[in-house]
DNA sequence: TAATTTAGCTAACGAACGTTAGGTAAGTTA
DNA sequence: TAACTTACCTAACGTTCGTTAGCTAAATTA
């Protein structure tokens, strides 16, 4: 990430943590690579921190925070539709903020040791179940189509979470341009009325 | 996969590899897990196969092979709309018959040493351009909205790659109505008419 | 049947892995 | 100033990594 230099050694390592973690993987970043990365020697990591597996569990908790208090950020009074889309745009947003460590959560995550993996599973679950009560209030009031949430919830998940694995350029597309154009399509689809 | 009995030892290793890597990953799989699972001693894997990047090699381009003769099957005289609906379905039946392989095709190809990464790159860019004509084809005939295209491309891909990355029940709902459902979902929409 | 190939084995190579032990020199606190 | 803490170092630990060398016994081919 940029502005390393104001952060403190700690936050240097996860910075590093985050950018060759997301680049090359979990299991094919070394220790010595992320040693490397900040500037000291292997073993000196070891003043900051506990353990590989440690720096991945910030990692993903921290990120997992984010998305949820996004989520509680959203108007309850809002009818379906707009909630979805505060939820969509909250929900790239926190990506975009988060270019590295989002994509470390998103795919990472699998790396992580019991019992932080189970916490961590469960903790997703409970978010796409927050997106699911949304969709599932715009079917209950007229305003969604009746379509097999197995398949949708998984498809806008899908739909939100891309924008990481693009290069540079791409995710330079403000969030607010990319929330709302998902959102357009999921609403209202490609075709003209 | 099943029906190992039926595979010669070449076969055996690629289907084990497959699986191995989709649930772990290319870089945390061992060549001495990878024998344990067919059952024989680490060294021996080099009789059948020349190093572990060629395996990911292989699983990689057939996939791409298999993803390009899919496309070949769409209907040329059909309008972009049902185009469309074909290379979802098309795509999705894909990765539904190549369970681990896709899933392998689509997070551990960044293995790749070159030129192979080179090499399939191209492909995957080629690829996402047959799509991107479908889509352009159905905005200048004005069946589509105009819509960025940098944003609905990678959002139609993310829709259609999600499926193997859910547990086995969710993946056994039958690539049609995964597609079908897709396909409605980016043509009409979720809200009513 | 003799010669060759195939498919596996044991043993081991050098390199890289995550991590620990133990020390030093500078900065901080009592 | 004396005692302690912090942030790093060098050195090395035991393990695992992908891969090779060299062998054997069975299967195949001439």
């Amino acid at each position: 990430m940029a502005l390393t230099q104001t952060l403190d050694r700690k936050g240097q390592i996860q910075a590093a943590a985050q950018n060759l973690f997301r680049e090359r993987g979990f299991a094919a970043t070394s220790m010595r690579d992320l040693a490397k990365a900040v500037g000291i020697e292997p073993a000196s990591l070891y003043s900051h921190i506990t353990s590989k597996e440690s720096i991945l569990r910030e990692i993903c908790f921290h990120m997992a925070d984010q998305f949820f208090e996004q989520l509680d950020q959203i108007d309850g009074q809002a009818n379906p539709a707009e909630q979805l889309k505060q939820a969509i745009i909250g929900h790239i947003s926190v990506i975009r903020k988060n270019y590295d460590a989002s994509a470390v959560f998103l795919h990472e995550w699998r790396f992580l040791e019991e019992p932080n993996l189970g916490r961590f599973k469960s903790l997703r679950r409970d978010y796409e179940q927050r997106f699911r009560a949304i969709l599932e209030a715009g079917q209950a009031a007229g305003q969604f189509r009746q379509m097999n949430m197995k398949i949708v919830l998984p498809t806008l998940f899908s739909s939100m979470n891309w924008a990481y694995e693009h290069v540079k350029p791409a995710t330079l597309l403000p969030p607010e341009e990319v929330g709302e154009t998902i959102w357009r399509l999921f609403v209202q689809g490609l075709e003209h009325k």
